[in-house]
DNA sequence: CTGCAGGCCGGCG
DNA sequence: CGCCGGCCTGCA
C-alpha cells in the first residue's frame, strides 16, 4: 500500500481486503451516506471526509497527510492484516468462508465510543433509517461546524453539550424514550463518572459492567459500544437479526439469544467480533430471516 | 388504521 | 431467574 497527494486529494493504491461498500454498510455505523455506487460521505472523529473506491485505490477528497495518519488511517482500521483473520474464519467453517469471500471488504471501524454509546443506546427498539436521522439531528442541533469542500457539516456534540440539556431541549431530536437514556449517559461521562475511553484498558467484564450501570443500555447495545468503539474484538453482538442468522445458518431452530452469543463466542474466541460482521453482512444481504 | 422496528426496564410468577 | 407488556415515533 502507497499514498500520494495528488492535488487536494489523497490516493491510498493498493488496498487490499477492504471495500468501502461492505464497511459501511455492515451496520456498525450511521454517519455514511451513500453518494453513489463507489462513494461515501459522511463525518466521524470531528472531520468530514468524502471518499471513493475504484478497485484497489482509495480516494480521500480533500485530505492532507495530517489527517489520514492522525483520524482515517485508524478509523478505517487499515493496517490491520484481515487476510489473516479471513484466513483463520474460513478454516473448517464453510458458512464463514462464503460469508468472507460475499463481504470480504469489511474492516470493524474504530468509532469514537462516545459517539458509539449514544448511537446505539439510540438504536434500541428502532430502525436504520430513524437511526440516522437522530443522530444527524443530535449533530446538526448541538454538534459543531465543519466546513469541507464548500459545505457545512455537523460534529457529533461533546458529553458536556448534551449534559447540559434539558428533556425538553433534547425533544428536537425526536428520540421518543430514549431521550433520558441519552442525557443519562452525557451526564455520567461529562461528571467524569463514567471514563467512556478508560475502558479499554480495562478487561471485557469489567468494562462492560461500567457500561451497564448507564440505563438504556443492556446486554447487546453494550456490545456494540465495546465492539466499535473499544475495539473489544472478542465481543459477539446479538440483535433479532443476528440472531435468526446463526439461528439459520448453524442450528437450523430456534435458540435463545444469550445462547447464540455464547455459542459464537466459544467457536470464534477472539475474532469473533470480525465473524459477527461477516456474517452479518452475507445473512442480512441475502435477506436471511426478513419474515420469520 | 393497526402493527412494528437492529432493546431495555420493571413487574410478576 | 425467565417471561412479557409497555415504551416514543415514523412509516408501511
Amino acid at each position: 500500500m502507497n499514498i500520494e497527494q495528488s492535488g487536494k486529494n489523497l490516493i491510498l493504491h493498493g488496498v487490499k481486503d477492504f471495500y468501502i461498500s461492505h464497511t459501511f454498510d455492515c451496520g456498525q455505523c450511521f454517519r455514511w451516506d451513500r453518494l453513489d455506487s463507489c462513494s461515501y460521505i459522511g463525518v466521524a472523529m470531528g472531520k468530514a471526509l468524502k471518499i471513493r473506491q475504484i478497485d484497489d485505490k482509495l480516494i480521500f477528497f480533500d485530505t492532507n497527510f495530517n489527517d489520514y495518519y492522525d483520524v482515517w488511517e485508524k478509523y478505517l482500521d487499515l493496517s490491520r492484516d484481515y487476510g489473516k483473520i479471513k484466513r483463520v474464519l474460513s478454516t473448517n467453517d464453510s458458512i464463514l468462508a462464503k460469508s468472507v469471500r460475499f463481504g470480504g471488504g469489511i474492516h470493524i471501524l474504530r468509532q469514537d465510543a462516545w459517539e458509539c454509546m449514544i448511537s446505539f443506546i439510540v438504536s434500541s427498539s428502532n430502525n436504520i433509517p430513524r437511526i440516522k436521522k437522530i443522530i444527524a439531528s443530535l449533530a446538526e442541533n448541538f454538534g459543531g461546524k465543519i466546513e469541507y469542500m464548500g459545505n457545512v457539516y455537523h460534529s457529533f456534540p461533546a458529553p458536556q453539550a448534551l449534559a447540559k440539556l434539558s428533556l425538553d431541549e433534547l425533544s428536537v431530536i425526536r428520540a421518543g424514550f430514549r431521550d433520558k437514556y441519552i442525557l443519562a449517559a452525557a451526564k455520567a461521562v461529562a461528571s467524569g463518572r463514567l471514563d467512556i475511553y478508560g475502558l479499554d484498558s480495562l478487561p471485557l467484564d469489567k468494562a462492560k459492567a461500567k457500561l451497564l450501570e448507564i440505563p438504556g443500555i443492556g446486554n447487546k447495545v453494550a456490545d456494540c459500544i465495546l465492539l466499535y468503539g473499544l475495539a473489544k474484538y472478542e465481543c459477539f453482538p446479538v440483535d433479532v437479526w443476528m440472531k435468526r442468522i446463526m439461528e439459520y445458518y448453524y442450528f437450523q431452530s430456534e435458540r435463545k439469544i444469550s445462547d447464540v452469543v455464547s455459542f459464537s463466542r466459544e467457536k470464534f474466541g477472539s475474532l469473533s467480533g470480525f465473524a459477527q460482521q461477516y456474517l452479518f453482512f452475507y445473512g442480512r444481504e441475502n435477506k436471511i430471516g426478513t419474515s420469520g
